[in-house]
DNA sequence: TCATAAATGATAATGATTCTCATGTGCAAG
DNA sequence: CTTGCACATGAGAATCATTATCATTTATGA
């Protein structure tokens, strides 16, 4: 339950947020942002305000529910943090996405910010390229 | 002499245009954002529009003379490209960037995009740490 | 020198995100 | 089951970085 995972993170269980963590959990896209959570909810018949939508997202980020990614140029996608880390793939034609989780690259990180002295709290590594998907050949062909 | 860098890229020699590649030769900071280029020049005596700025930066760019950088929640910062390509590592206390290249992390990268069915054409990677430096120490204690 | 396309500066416009504030609501204590 | 109150909400204003507009100026090739 919605209700549950709110309150386990110390977060008072309301309407407005179980709206957006159950659409979060229910929506086929991965990452989404503010606005498109607005859109879906408000079109869906929900009476709901984009500035609580923003402190809603800005809440489970900081509880560690979900994570905040920045694609190039675009604006700022969330993503229900759900099963282990990974990094992302875009492809710039298309602007599909794909997940990737890589061992070698994830310690190396470690041992680089070791050397450089620094303690590794975050990273953030996007890779961008074309994609041969049957979607990016059509769109953009 | 910087008006061979904008004529071999094929930009026209405007004094805008020269007075900010060599602030961005001159200056200590590695990653300036578009406002401390402009506050920089204005102060110096310089008459010059924040649009411009921002315009000059956009060429510089796309010709490959700099690179654009989005360290965690920040503006956006422009760094000179010389040198061969490097990732930054960002302190989180005092945000210090430190500048690396791995080649283990970078072939794999290739690796990864392949397998995944992309042609990679770039990559953007980004550690986040507590640094040692006596300058974060003493300023976040 | 001249014509012309491109560049500039001032400022308005935009788009994403955050703030404000009056009102509404979850929930712990009674 | 009520109640009080801190916290959450919705609407819209405000902010911040960036981009567009437009009248004027300038670089450059003929």
């Amino acid at each position: 339950m919605e209700s549950e995972e709110l309150r386990n993170v110390g977060l008072k269980v309301t309407t407005p947020r179980l709206k957006i963590l159950s659409l979060l959990e229910k929506s086929t896209e991965k990452h989404m942002t503010a606005e498109a959570i607005y859109r879906q909810l408000s079109s869906g018949g929900e009476v709901i305000g984009l500035a609580t939508v923003y402190r809603a997202l800005a809440q489970f980020e900081a509880a560690g529910l979900i994570t905040r990614h920045q694609f190039e140029g675009g604006q700022t996608v969330f993503e229900l943090e759900r099963g282990p880390h990974h990094d992302h793939i875009v492809c710039v034609r298309c602007g599909r996405v794909e997940e990737f989780y890589d061992k070698v690259i994830e310690d190396r990180q470690r041992e680089i910010a070791e050397k450089l002295g620094f303690t590794l709290s975050d990273h953030a590594l996007m890779l961008y390229g074309e994609c041969s998907g049957r979607a990016c050949t059509t769109k953009n062909g």
